[in-house]
DNA sequence: CGAAATCAGTTAAACGATTAACTAAACTAA
DNA sequence: TTAGTTTAGTTAATCGTTTAACTGATTTCG
């Protein structure tokens, strides 16, 4: 069985009080009680409970990680890496990190990751699309929110994001100083801020080179994310305009998608 | 505030105990007494507190995944899959999966996860290569252990393995069946018990056929997980024989490099 | 009828920490 | 000398559950 805070204050001769204190560098311990005592937690290897602890202080020391699993698994590694960036950062902080993935279908009833109803988290991390509702339902747990890669309505909380403007004027801007003119647009929910955004800089970036925006060759729907997506507006494109030089696709499945419809319709890529 | 078991037991009138029996189904409460108990329940919207749960229970419903990070980050999605399966499956059993990825370097000291340590985790999940020395460290904690993708060295620990000899026998034999006699291979360590396995079925279905390994198209090295890695041992390839017609490539970043190196000799892929 | 058994709860200890409040001893100062 | 202060700890309450042991009332049965 593991050590606890017992086993170390009888070992070291003093109460447990004395224990957590030394634990806590706490400055009226003397040296000689203050090194038995941390001889003694070496000896048996103590580390303090983690739910004991928790259950005192009222913190779990957990921060849960929400994330609408089609993301996760259907498009690029992106919400890989920000999960496993958090985990790193939040070890270095002493947190772990409590993932959850949920379904995009939100309902009133069992909707929240049980983590936030058991008190199990100190604070949430939602990246992702998040359901409508979802905040609301959160509210009253006063919990510590986080976006990453979405838009909250209100400016009541923080957000990480990415400069989706900025992103897609770039993209487009480059395409364009390789000579391009006729730069198709493959994108997915357009109600997705970041998916808006970037048709923002897209648009930015056409407008800034004085070249129109074709609506013919800009395909966006609702759920447009996956390569058949992108193979099905490649198709469209192609029937649209045959002038196309270039594609701005909103990410690698849809593009990948589209770049190997073209292929079958012999059309050779990057060229 | 959230609320506690006290709340629930002062708004229905009884004590705490009967909360938690109503909550457990214990018989011995009377349906009058139960719905109250519930009603007050729902009323306050109340779970019990997983912390203080798990102090008295001494179990934390946690389960700790430990994950190599170098597979995690710069292979495929394999383990990520693997990784939100755990995770699904684990909720449906009112589990939470705590990740820790760790460093293939591992020494003896502040080696263990945090989790294992604080007792915050009630088993645990280790994917991928497990550093040396590792389990033997583990081994005081008690915790139960399950490997995945790592054959361990006793018996006496579970394993979820991939069937590799039979994964690259089927390959390799499906290569044979378009035709093809000169297979190269193209592995990591071969130290690494599952590219080991992969190999030995690559042997196997050569074997079948009477078809002669080759040892110069064979290229495995410890360190080959990557696409230079790939790469590199295209362009080895090409020096070494010329009559190669299919690449056998343990993952797919090698696989995708070798490609790609083949391509800039002016190779066509697939023909 | 009276002892034993059953019923429907309650009381209180425990889980492993933290920390405010207390205490006994030593020291300080008028 | 004596009251006050500082020092170096200890005691005990607390966090929110669970559950063994208890209790008082009712029922069963020989």
């Amino acid at each position: 069985m593991m050590a606890t805070i017992k086993d170390v204050a009888r070992r070291a001769n003093v109460s447990t009080a004395t224990v957590s204190l030394v634990l806590h560098n706490n400055k009226r311990i003397t040296d000689f009680t203050r090194r038995r005592v941390l001889k003694a937690v070496q000896d048996l290897d103590y580390h303090p409970s983690r739910v004991a602890r928790g259950l005192v202080l009222r913190k779990t020391n957990n921060i849960g990680f929400i994330l609408t699993d089609d993301h996760f698994l259907k498009t690029e590694p992106f919400y890989t890496h920000i999960f496993l960036g958090t985990e790193f950062e939040a070890r270095g902080h002493k947190y772990y990190v409590l993932l959850n993935t949920i379904q995009s279908e939100f309902n009133e009833q069992n909707c929240l990751p049980r983590f936030v109803k058991e008190r199990n988290v100190d604070g949430i991390i939602i990246a992702g699309k998040v359901p409508p509702g979802m905040i609301t339902c959160l509210e009253p747990y006063q919990l510590p929110l986080v976006f990453v890669d979405y838009y909250p309505a209100d400016d009541k909380h923080f957000a990480v994001l990415i400069d989706n403007i900025e992103g897609g004027r770039k993209a487009t801007d480059y395409l364009i100083k390789l000579g391009h003119r006729k730069i198709a647009f493959l994108g997915g929910d357009l109600d997705h801020p970041s998916i808006r955004d970037r048709y923002h800089g897209y648009q930015l970036a056409l407008e800034n080179h004085k070249i129109p925006v074709d609506n013919r060759i800009i395909i966006t729907s609702e759920s447009m994310t996956s390569r058949e997506a992108g193979a099905n507006a490649a198709s469209e494109l192609l029937k649209q305009c045959d002038e196309i030089t270039a594609v701005f696709a909103c990410n690698d499945a849809m593009g990948l998608g589209a770049m190997l419809q073209f292929k079958s319709h012999g059309l050779r890529v990057p060229e």
